[in-house]
DNA sequence: TAAGTTTATGCAAGCGCTTACAACAAGGTT
DNA sequence: AACCTTGTTGTAAGCGCTTGCATAAACTTA
């Protein structure tokens, strides 16, 4: 069909070059292994005839890609863009490509992606969180490829990770919520079922409660898909209750932003009618208005050691899962709540 | 060293299932050759085994790869976010699968990353503007990998392309601004040198000036990299000149954002003070305040039709060149000049 | 019923690379 | 001078799959 005709292989260069096409491979791969002499030759005929090796076949004869892949839930929002842009910046450093698939939230659809990039030959596997079936654990073992769990840690769990404890995270804000004597409170939470990141948030906030005496039934919780319009419309059902709640907690900034925006809409006044903080402090917080009370995570940082362990943990050297820490940044958002 | 010898492959399959390796292959890849009582036995071993065919080699023997590469500048901002979402949910369809690549607006590495994914074999490649040099598309060509241009489009360019005139896109915008009186332009755009669609913006607002009897020469541009910071720095350089202009129009939403909180922070009100607008009509647009007015753009149409594009080109199918059409939205950051 | 036609399957030759092993050369030892 | 090293290159056997061609089996048709 197509004029595929001219594109050159290791043979065309191997005889361009008068040697073998081990030496060929050689000189691309292990070029130490040359005389000064043929290294020249060979790549000059690489040159002259712009050869460029293919990818597959170096993959199925090597049984290695230098590929990590990585399976993030969505790309929509800038939640996981600046973690990712470190670790593939990391990556790079260290002579890896990535590859990066989109689970939408769908575990179904994420374990055929973990299977589409271990079919693609990945080295090894960057997911987020810890909640999925553990066969999909059993068939990487079985295929001896490594996966790297992060945005989350748990002491006790099995698969190594990077990351943070989100039930840990997020208590001194709830303390500090609490302690500015609010008894009424919401959530905006992303779907929890299979989401160990937002329902760690939720039992944060729940146990913070129970240890200041108040009762964590009461938290009023909203499950929504992340995005603006679902915080937004979240926001709006919260306020229209009977006795709305004083503040409003989202597990991400991305809710918060469109609770903002709600609560402006309604005439309320942030955070003096009513108080809202955000999750994960992304680029947004800090532009909308007032600037949002966050939990600050530590993205970049998380992206660049789970690569760096990720490559360790291909070269079969152990690894130990490790915990970063995070931080409150209290900005405009949070207040005491309006007296009556 | 890792304990792969466990992975089953088609060999595998063939025996358990007691059929020849060609058949099993056939059963995965066309199964209505088999009769339904092979196809059967052969599932059934595909199941039992938990086999997945190994990609490489499929891409290998079979010389196509059901995968389309795209190089898109950056992750980090949401502009082509929304475009390539829909893009993948289309190509998806269509089953194929997509393989992203950051160019970060750098010429050199987006070559880099084109032998990158013609060397994994993709049929196709998706590429933002038509700025790159020639011989990366002869190289193409020698190849027979199709190209399709996007977030573009130029009615005499050589290569095939989806999207809009970004030049003609932005005059209705830069003639209301100066149909409302505004005479002292500024403009914060990407660096054109090597971004066509940026050049093109800059050159439609000049146009307009030309137009209107205004001198071209005297918009004040700044060049600076996409980010929220730059906007707001580049803001503050616009607003600090002699006679500082009496609207900002940005390349690009993103610069927005930043301008309207500089504007903020210097105590100015928008637009009463000082206009300013965008280009793309991101979510974000809609989320700062006063909401932007900007050019928006169908981003998630554009992604759509360029999938059914390129697969059609895969296929050899002819293609021409779709022109989409933009409209400006006026919301809140553009009003007449203030009054000296 | 024999010949012709259509299907369903198997055989085996690659796809473009890597790498274990062998071969050889050149220099060092004893 | 015979024997080891050490270092450089070549030989050739795969890696796991697809697919053209050959073959066998199952129908038609006259």
């Amino acid at each position: 069909m197509n004029e595929r005709s001219a594109v050159p292989k290791l043979a065309d260069v191997a005889r361009q070059a008068g040697v073998s096409t081990a030496t060929v491979s050689r000189c691309l791969n292990t070029p130490e292994q040359l005389t000064e002499a043929t290294r020249k030759k060979v790549l000059q005929a690489v040159q002259n005839l712009g050869y460029a090796p293919n990818f597959n076949a170096q993959a199925l004869a090597a049984k290695r890609t230098n590929t990590v892949g990585a399976i993030i839930p969505t790309m929509e929002n800038a939640i996981f863009a600046r973690g990712l842009q470190a670790f593939q910046e990391e990556l790079g450093l260290l002579g890896m490509t990535l590859l990066v698939a989109c689970s939408s939230y769908d575990n179904e659809l994420e374990e055929q992606q973990i299977r589409a990039l271990t079919a693609r030959g990945a080295d090894a596997l960057f997911v987020i969180g810890h909640n999925r079936s553990p066969h999909i654990y059993e068939y990487l073992e079985q295929r001896g490829v490594p996966v790297l769990v992060s945005w989350t840690h748990k002491k006790h769990a099995k698969q190594i990770s990077i990351g943070f404890d989100n039930r840990k995270a997020i208590k001194p804000l709830a303390e500090k919520i609490i302690e500015l004597g609010h008894k009424n409170i919401g959530f905006i939470s992303a779907p929890i079922a299979e989401n160990d990141r937002a329902s760690d948030r939720v039992e944060g906030v729940r146990s913070v409660m129970q240890a200041s005496g108040l009762n964590p039934d009461d938290l009023k919780l909203i499950e929504t898909p992340y995005s603006i319009d679902n915080g937004q419309a979240a926001f709006n059902t919260l306020m229209s209750e009977h006795t709305p709640p004083t503040v409003v907690i989202c597990g991400n900034d991305v809710f918060s932003v469109g609770a903002v925006k709600a609560a402006k809409a309604r005439g309320y006044k942030v955070p003096k009618d009513i108080s809202i903080t955000g999750f994960d402090d992304i680029e947004l917080a800090k532009v909308i208005e007032p600037a949002l009370t966050t939990v600050h995570v530590p993205h970049r940082r998380m992206g660049k050691l789970a690569a760096q362990m990720l490559v360790d943990m291909i070269h079969n050297r152990k690894q130990q899962s490790r915990e970063l820490d995070t931080s409150v940044k209290f900005r405009d958002t949070l207040g005491p709540p309006r007296p009556k």
